[in-house]
DNA sequence: CGGCTAGCCA
């Protein structure tokens, strides 16, 4: 590139008329080669007053290449009002084009022109329009040309097959690999393709076997298969025997994990990775930082930011909304607010990620009032963005606004509410302490409402002491999912609130019956980049006692301002003093006794907890953060906890 | 004066 720009700059020092020739050359070069710079090619290609049809032709390969293939259309349009006239050599990349962005409008009026012109076409016009046609869903019109085109090669072949696959028509693309006179690996990877598609991984796995050499990307599209299936140990058995991998190989394991519920396996891989000197490409960070946003993992994603700063990589929306999102849950929204602040140009995702990520940390007001400037912006929400702005009402108690935007959805967006959003409306309603209103709310949806939904009013029963709502509700809950035993503990935690010991211990001997338990409680905290994971009560770490011996300290510190456990709801049918233990060793305060021996004084203690925070622990909490001068974050299973100086950012409302 | 088109896994 460097030296094409100095075989330039001579020209223009010498004078010499750029003739359409030349510049021809000079814009293939930069528009199509590698190292290609598009940009440089426009600007040489608008100089030139008058382009022949060559010239056309390679600015507009060039752009029909490229990522961003628009402007082929575009230019294509203009090559038709010049002088200049397209040729056999203008429409495979026009084709291209539209195949790319699924234009299937230009597509049909580009082949009408095409027929109507009557300039010589050649098999490759046909073989882009079947893939045209085939890509934009138009099925029956690629099959139609594949029929009566005069001749067919392997591409057309393949056009058809992937057009098939693309359209999810398994037995047709069987029938078109079957019945094919020659078979290249993309032949065979497109019909393996097929297969998990359409969920028939085993299928795609005999076919791999059966296939005569494999290429990288055959391995790939199986551990991505496999990954879909949640058969994590076959992906993972995959990329290991596979003979080479690249760093789309890498990256899939790491997404197959990272969405796999599988976050530190993610993240494991992420560094061997890098000891194995290949270089993440921006696929391979957005998974990484999902990765460590779901572990709250903030020292390193942190790292990953800084690595993706000094790497030079451009921080477009993508990684930006995978930052931001990383930061919000850690619980870091200022570092959030700062990356969205300063972004340029934010799509819809951006947006999304920053109002849910102030929701969340219990910033309402403010994601309302960026979800109003969203709309200036003419930005169009879409489903997920309202998940956050209902999030957003929820955790500032506004329950009247979250009816008007509800039902805004449906009457300005068009967008019908999911089940999703009926579990924000429940957990409005609930937190709000409209009980009967919720119900009422469930029952006359048009989806049935499912366990998830019962089971989020039936928290608010609990978090409001109502046992007969409770009790109508959690009977629903037991019903729809009999087999879930974190119901049952709801249930019988409510009975107990209000003293009815019997109902609660009945409760609890159903659920032994059945061989029922409540997942148990998880807590994790990152100390100096590592995690470490505590369970209720475990003795697992290596520091044990210590982290014991410090618990002490602080339930004795805790009595010496006067804060006795609340053991109202655990475990009824112990003695006191068992019950007290029980609430002592629940996994946060496990995790937070850890973070006082281990980290710096003043270094904020970050939890992450798979459950909600129960009662007791909050108040004891709250104390600790005034008792020890910490600050205390807890991301609950949907909310923040931010513990300073004896109070929380939730105001003891959640 | 040029020689494209098929695959897309993260």
């Amino acid at each position: 590139m460097t030296l094409l720009l100095q075989i330039h700059a001579q020209m223009i020092r010498n004078h010499f008329f750029l003739d359409p020739f030349a510049a021809s050359k000079l814009i293939e070069f930069c528009a199509v080669s590698d190292f290609g710079n598009l940009h440089y090619a426009r600007k040489l290609f608008d100089q030139i007053p008058e382009p022949n049809t060559f010239t056309w032709n390679t600015i507009i390969r060039g752009y029909s290449n490229s990522p961003f293939p628009k402007p082929s259309l575009h230019l294509f349009n203009k090559m038709l009002k010049s002088r200049a006239t397209p040729n056999s050599f203008t429409f495979p990349f026009v084709i291209k084009a539209c195949s790319h962005l699924a234009a299937c409008k230009e597509g049909e009026q580009l082949h009408g022109f095409i027929l109507k012109s009557g300039i010589d076409t050649d098999l490759f016009s046909v073989n882009g329009l079947i893939h045209m046609y085939g890509t934009c869903g138009k099925i029956d019109l690629a099959r139609m040309l594949f029929d009566t085109s005069p001749e067919r090669d392997l591409v057309s072949w393949n056009s058809m097959l992937s057009g098939y696959v693309n359209c999810g028509l398994l037995q047709e693309a069987r029938n078109v690999f079957d019945e094919m006179p020659k078979r290249a690996v993309v032949s065979w990877n497109a019909m393996i393709n097929g297969y998990i598609k359409c969920g028939e991984i085993d299928a795609a796995r005999d076919l791999f076997d059966k296939m005569p050499t494999q290429n990288v990307e055959s391995w790939n599209i199986l551990i991505a298969g496999y990954a879909k299936c949640g058969r994590l140990e076959s992906s993972r058995k995959i990329f290991n025997e596979m003979p080479e991998k690249n760093v789309v190989s890498w990256s899939a394991m790491i997404t197959a994990y990272a969405q796999g519920d599988h976050p530190k396996e993610a993240l494991v891989l992420f560094d061997e990775m890098k000891n194995c000197n290949v270089k993440p490409n921006w696929k391979t960070i957005v998974s990484a930082l999902s990765a460590c946003a779901h572990l709250g993992a903030l020292d390193r994603g942190k790292q990953i930011h800084r690595y993706v700063d000094q790497s030079k990589m451009k921080i477009d929306s993508i990684i930006a909304t995978a930052l931001i999102d990383l930061y919000a849950k850690c619980g870091c929204i200022e570092n959030a607010v700062r990356i969205f602040d300063v972004l340029p140009s934010k799509d819809v995702f951006t947006w999304t990620a920053m109002i849910g990520g102030l929701a969340v940390n219990g910033h309402g007001e403010k994601a309302l009032e960026l979800f109003s400037q969203m709309k200036e912006a003419g930005v169009r929400p879409n489903e997920v963005t309202f998940v956050g702005v209902l999030c957003a009402c929820s955790h500032g108690g506004f329950v009247e606004m979250a009816k008007e935007y509800f039902d805004s959805m449906r009457t300005i967006y068009g967008i019908q509410p999911q089940i999703e959003h009926y579990g924000c409306m429940v957990d409005i309603l609930g937190r709000a302490g409209h009980l009967k209103e919720a119900v009422s709310f469930l029952e006359s949806i048009p989806v049935k409402a499912n366990s998830v939904l019962w089971g989020a009013l039936l928290g608010a029963c609990w978090i409001h002491g109502d046992a007969k709502i409770g009790e109508y509700v959690g009977d629903l809950v037991i019903e729809l999912e009999p087999d879930d035993g974190g119901i049952y503990v709801l249930l019988s935690n409510i009975y107990a609130t209000v003293g009815r010991w019997d109902d609660a211990r009945n409760l609890r001997m159903r659920m032994k019956s059945k061989g029922l338990s409540k997942s148990p409680g998880r807590s994790s905290i990152e100390v100096q980049g590592t995690i470490h994971e505590f369970y209720v009560g475990d003795k697992l770490h290596p520091r044990t006692e210590e982290i014991y011996l410090m618990l002490d300290e602080i339930n004795l510190r805790l009595r010496f301002v006067g804060y006795t456990p609340n053991t109202s709801y655990v475990l009824f049918d112990v003695e006191n003093e068992e019950k007290e233990e029980a609430v002592s060793y629940h996994s946060e305060k496990l995790a937070v006794a850890f973070g006082l021996i281990s980290m710096e004084a003043g270094e904020p203690i970050r939890i992450v907890k798979n459950l909600r925070v129960c009662r007791d622990c909050h108040t004891a909490l709250t104390f600790i953060s005034q008792i020890f001068k910490r600050d205390i974050i807890v991301r609950d299973r949907n909310v923040f906890h931010y513990f300073r100086d004896g109070s929380c950012s939730c105001r003891d409302y959640w």
